[in-house]
DNA sequence: CAAAAAAATTGACCTATGATAACAAGTTTG
DNA sequence: CAAACTTGTTATCATAGGTCAATTTTTTTG
């Protein structure tokens, strides 16, 4: 296992992946770990290795809204904060002991300016990610509970088997009682 | 006016300014008309001039959810198909008239390689849009309707004077009727 | 500018989800 | 393995926002 997974599938050059893999730095987090909290300088990204992650949000009245769910192959940051050198508005929790990659956004400025098959590597993933924030909007905007619970099942199972309830509530925008009344209700039929 | 007041301020020659802005065509849209529509084939993006569009997708009972607005400066497209070169889940129209600088997405793709500094852009681009998404579904998630009508008139004033009340409820996920309530709440306040 | 069409408002009623509280089930740890 | 804690469920009641229908206001057009 090394950060040249992550590329597996771009053509770059040996000798590039090697300037790229010597950047990220391998980290290892518990479950219950803190890895960005709110107010902290956001210097990474992370690639997920393995475990999972979550960033969440957390409103004056204390009450969290899950962003995104990092499993396996997925990126996690504060991005809003990354993308701008921002102090971090949002938390990132270790749901389950990870390995991660993490990259800094000057070392990787650099050598998306030094390697262009990296930038576009690099914006085709943020493209894929906006995509699925679209996709989302749609569905908060348009789909019950119920229906983007199912739909959350439906495109993340392998998230439902590791996470609590409570956390997939927050995800989708509802309380855990809610989230409760649903789940009695689907089982009934 | 020319396409090349896209790219002020960013560092790039003469010469290559000339390359990508010999590849964008200008086109002219009235009121009412249909820029894209569902099922068609996205090969565009359009940077607005002038005028104003809007993005948005029709539910299975005729509901319309408004995903964007777009003003002068602003990019608009239906990203998704255009990112994958799918056909169109949304349908784009003109709510006054409009001049638009159009770009294909292989062109764009083949400058892009050919201008590193094109491509830096255009990811800098996709990445404040994943931004404002992300703090969109935050917003949707933990705002009441009221305060997301708030947050509508303060960061687009200009939108507000320009399209209808149903378009702005469709764009907050909510009836014309609830709308118009929230305003004469506020109104009466 | 009058008629027609489009947009916005209002009222009555309904429903999904939130809030609160109590409790049950599951999990962790001394 | 029992106590303590965490997570999930259930019930009751409250409310934001939806639905439907009628009406008024604004805008467009012949």
């Amino acid at each position: 296992m090394s950060p040249a997974e992550i590329f597996k599938g771009i053509a770059i050059s040996p000798a590039e992946l090697d300037l790229i893999t010597a950047e990220f730095k391998e980290v290892k987090y518990k479950k219950g770990d803190i890895i960005l909290d709110l107010g902290d300088t956001v210097k990474y990204q992370y690639y997920v290795q393995s475990g999972c992650l979550r960033t969440f949000f957390i409103d004056e009245k204390d009450k969290e809204y899950t962003l995104q769910f990092g499993i396996k192959d997925w990126w996690v940051s504060d991005y809003t904060a990354y993308f701008y050198s921002r102090k971090a508005i949002m938390t990132i929790e270790c749901l389950q002991d990870a390995t991660l990659y993490r990259m800094s956004r000057p070392r990787l400025e650099t050598l998306c300016r030094d390697i262009p098959a990296l930038e576009t590597f690099m914006r085709k993933k943020v493209e894929g990610g906006f995509s699925m924030l679209q996709k989302r909007v749609l569905s908060i905007l348009s789909d019950s509970a119920e229906e983007r619970y199912l739909a959350f099942l439906a495109d993340y199972p392998e998230i439902e088997r590791i996470v609590k309830n409570y956390h997939i509530a927050s995800y989708l925008g509802i309380t855990t009682e809610s989230l409760s009344r649903i789940r009695k209700k689907l089982a009934r039929q």
